[in-house]
DNA sequence: ATGGCCCACATGGTGGGA
């Protein structure tokens, strides 16, 4: 099984990106940040005829969250069950025997801002329910956009993010925590290449100088690290014309 | 020099992203 996490920033511009990258990649899950539309708008037909069913809680011009599967897709819990929230940032199912969250962790603005405490509140009530999910689940992953770059080694250059929003010490405290109930990083399962970032500013030709973060992950419970076999960054996208300033990244999972 | 770019909503410029 592959599964796929890709902040695509606004799933109307990036269709056309999306299904030609599920063309070349035959994955089985892929969670989907930013789709940025109404449920009304959501581009159901043309995704269930590249052969996914889909679930997913959109809002107006920001946010929304979805979940691809070629399997059938089971138990969906849209948003946190203990944080009240209007921002549709969380969807989770089950899929081959697989409980899954969608998550657009919020991305703060500025460290002490109130977005910035909106974002550490919303982590610690995620830790919550994860737990209660993974109690549930042994067979448990969530993916997404954690708008956290855990270490200095997935931040281009850590003295200049040093205590800026993403890379701010409550922020990977809170990362490390959710860690710790027993999520391995996917990507860190493996040896890597070094200065490998999913996400690069569209400004200052940030992507044609490597200047990026290391923010989009695939956590995995200890029964799925142990099945996966590799985790890789893809880059490519980012070189497409018009595209979103996150790659996907993707995880395979032995039957 | 703290912005530059991109997207949504709008139809000029603002809010948000990261």
């Amino acid at each position: 099984m592959k599964i796929v996490t890709w902040n695509v920033n606004s799933l109307k511009v990036r269709l056309s990106h999306l299904l030609q990258w599920l063309e070349a990649n035959p994955v089985d899950v892929v969670c989907i940040q930013e789709t940025k539309l109404t449920d009304d708008k959501f581009p159901l037909a043309e995704l269930n005829a590249a052969g996914y069913q889909v679930a997913f809680s959109g809002q107006k011009t920001y946010n929304g969250v979805a979940i691809l599967s070629k399997l059938p897709i089971e138990d969906v819990v849209r948003n946190n069950p203990h944080y009240e929230d209007l921002q549709q940032r969380l969807l989770a199912a089950t899929i081959g025997g697989v409980r899954f969250i969608c998550a657009y962790v919020p991305n703060g603005q500025e460290v002490g801002s109130d977005k910035y405490t909106y974002k550490l509140a919303w982590l610690d009530a995620l830790r919550t329910w994860v737990a209660a999910e993974m109690a549930a689940h042994e067979q448990f992953a969530i993916l997404g956009d954690y708008n956290i770059a855990p270490e200095a080694r997935d931040v281009h250059d850590p003295a200049e993010w040093e205590g800026r929003i993403h890379f701010s010490l409550p922020e990977r405290a809170a990362l490390q925590e959710l860690m710790a109930l027993g999520l391995s990083d996917a990507f860190r399962l493996f040896e890597q290449p070094e200065k490998q970032y999913s996400w690069w500013d569209y400004r200052q030709m940030a992507f044609r100088r490597n200047r990026g973060l290391r923010i989009d992950h695939i956590l995995l419970s200890k029964t799925l690290a142990n099945r996966c076999t590799a985790c890789h960054i893809d880059r490519e996208t980012r070189k497409w014309e018009q595209p979103s300033d996150h790659a996907p990244v993707v995880a395979t999972l032995a039957d």
